[in-house]
DNA sequence: GCGACAG
DNA sequence: ATCTTGTCGC
């Protein structure tokens, strides 16, 4: 089992002010990249769900050839952070190592149900996590944290793009029809353009992605 | 000063 | 995020 390497690894039990200077610190190191589709054979799904003053991460490594789970981890703990809106990765990633440290296997993309470059900072969770691993990762949140967007059309994979301060930040795709659009972002190492695509090409049977979506349902019933 | 605000 | 049954519509 390979040990999981940290890249440009800092505290997390912090005050909020200095969370913020972490990310202005990390933020100028997310890289934008084409994804090598050829050489992607899992995505992994991650999400974390809050019980009174618990957190439990899951993570499934999602086949993306078969379109099935090959692997899945869980992982439970104390609450290290309270939710404040631009600083959800201090509450989250301390939770979601711990999870991934108990596969098997690195997975070759990771999927947040959050935001990655569509941040105040430009710094969402899914850039924090891509960094820290120095691997493809990409957010895909179920509402807007910063940012407008022009109406949808309504077939499945329609899209806009998701506008902040006169930059594009992500984008709000349709991937069901007469569903509200998810947004997805750039999270590391790889293109807006390729985000969505592998988003919407994961959406098989609901709104959210596969991954996610299984990550969802295995952080909040703690079972798939 | 007043709203908005990933999960 | 979480608390929760039924119900309307494709």
């Amino acid at each position: 089992m390979p040990e999981i390497s940290l890249h440009h690894a800092h505290p997390w039990d912090v005050p909020p002010k200095e969370a913020v200077e972490i990310q202005r610190q990390l933020a100028p190191l997310v890289r934008e990249a084409p994804l090598d589709f050829e050489a992607v054979r899992t995505v992994a799904g991650l999400d974390v769900s809050v019980r009174d003053d618990r957190v439990r991460a899951a993570v499934v490594v999602y086949d993306v050839r078969a379109r099935e789970v090959v692997e899945h981890a869980i992982w439970e703990g104390p609450t290290p952070f309270p939710y404040v809106p631009g600083l959800l990765s201090f509450r989250e990633v301390p939770a979601i190592l711990p999870a991934l440290e108990r596969l098997r296997q690195r997975p070759d993309v990771y999927m947040l149900d959050a935001q990655g470059r569509a941040h105040p900072r430009r710094f969402g969770l899914a850039c924090h996590l891509g960094v820290l691993l120095d691997a493809p990762a990409l957010g895909v949140a179920k509402s807007i944290l910063v940012g407008r967007h022009a109406p949808l059309a309504e077939p499945k994979g329609s899209a806009q793009p998701l506008v902040h301060k006169d930059e594009t930040v992500g984008l709000a795709l349709r991937t069901r029809e007469r569903v509200k659009p998810v947004y997805v972002s750039v999270g590391h190492r790889i293109t807006l353009r390729d985000a969505g695509r592998l988003a919407l090409g994961l959406a098989e049977k609901y709104k959210l992605p596969q991954p996610t979506h299984l990550a969802h349902r295995l952080s909040y019933r703690g079972s798939l």
